[in-house]
DNA sequence: CCCTCTATATATAATGG
DNA sequence: TCCATTATATATAGAGG
């Protein structure tokens, strides 16, 4: 191209192949600022330059909550449509590990009931406090693990899908799946199953 | 451009615009493709491309696993360069949590070490079988939560921030922190404070 | 809708400062 | 190393099939 006409491999002379790259980075930027102006359209350019250890990474639009929304819009496309196709997907794994849940939480229930049947006036007064404030702090420690990890979980799942605000109500007829219902079958499957069984109330079932 | 001039702003008419969209963006494809290929640097583009509803988003390149080890590495560096200028940033968010794990243990260990002390003789011997019963299934309900939640954590940390073997080595003088660096203190800083803290033995403790 | 054509605008390789 | 120039290759808007 230009002057001279180049084969499409790895240009050789180092000092070219740097020249050509800065050139053409900035070309490819303005192409993408142009067609996402011209037409309308989420368009998202990342550029590892090698040649910049400040940069790292340009990309196009260089705002980076833009490039994280464009990147969640893609995730959960790329995911949903993978999960189609998939014969072990994401709403085969998180159920499997509900019904896990569930059926163990049945077995626990169902020693609990058992329990309560029992006399626990031959425990004096002391011990059952004592061991019940063991229990509180057994079962504090859980929750907050458990409310750690919950924490954790969304941040990471904001991480991945990313939130319902961006996309576009407009392409929801098109589009067969969209984040909402993405996130809503995380968290009935998985945040709804965890919720509903972690606040065991330990001490209330063990004490009416 | 072309043979008239356009203005950079929306094009009105909408079959122009499909038009050009679809010519545009080909071109962009073609020009990431050939910076790619000519200077050998890793060049992504996504659009989203509403024209075609079966499509979503074409992408270069249009291998998904390759865009997904792009996003891993524009994530890792973006994460990290934030984290550098963010006064509150993952580190500090984690070792606070952390340490709430870590006092919370020390005073559940203290309340054991206590009721260690007492004396369990009064109890009968159907009654402390069916308590630690009890206890069994309600700590393996507990542990198969948190499995559930690790292994749902690996699954998300895996896509927020990929696997190691992508940074290629030759970058590493460059980059103050690498993906291994990060990854090594998510596991250390964060999974390492669960699953040093998980296994309770609750029962043998209680026993002991 | 999707192609082709063609005039014109851009991009860019090579060159020289 | 980076900017400017220039000859040439590409890209593309608009029109027509």
């Amino acid at each position: 191209m230009g002057r001279g006409i180049l084969s499409l491999k790895l240009i050789p002379n180092l000092k070219s192949r740097r020249t050509t790259f800065l050139k053409r980075k900035k070309s490819l930027m303005k192409k993408a600022y142009e067609l996402s102006t011209l037409c309308d359209v989420q368009t998202c350019v990342f550029i590892a330059s090698d040649c910049d250890p400040a940069a790292q990474f340009e990309t196009w639009p260089p705002n980076r909550d833009q490039i994280h929304a464009m990147i969640r819009s893609y995730k959960s496309h790329s995911f949903l449509k993978q999960s189609r196709n998939s014969s072990y997907d994401l709403n085969r794994f998180l159920s499997d590990r509900r019904n896990k849940i569930v059926t163990d939480t049945a077995k626990l229930r169902h020693n609990v009931d058992k329990f309560k049947d029992h006399n626990l006036d031959s425990l004096s007064e002391h011990q059952l406090k004592d061991f019940l404030a063991t229990l509180d702090t057994k079962i504090g420690v859980v929750d907050d693990m458990i409310q750690f990890m919950e924490a954790d979980y969304d941040y990471l799942i904001e991480e991945v899908i990313g939130t319902p605000s961006f996309c576009p109500s407009e392409t929801e007829e098109s589009c067969e799946y969209n984040v909402e219902d993405f996130q809503s079958l995380l968290e009935d499957e998985f945040l709804g199953a965890l919720v509903q069984n972690h606040p065991f109330n330990f001490d209330s079932e063990l004490i009416a």
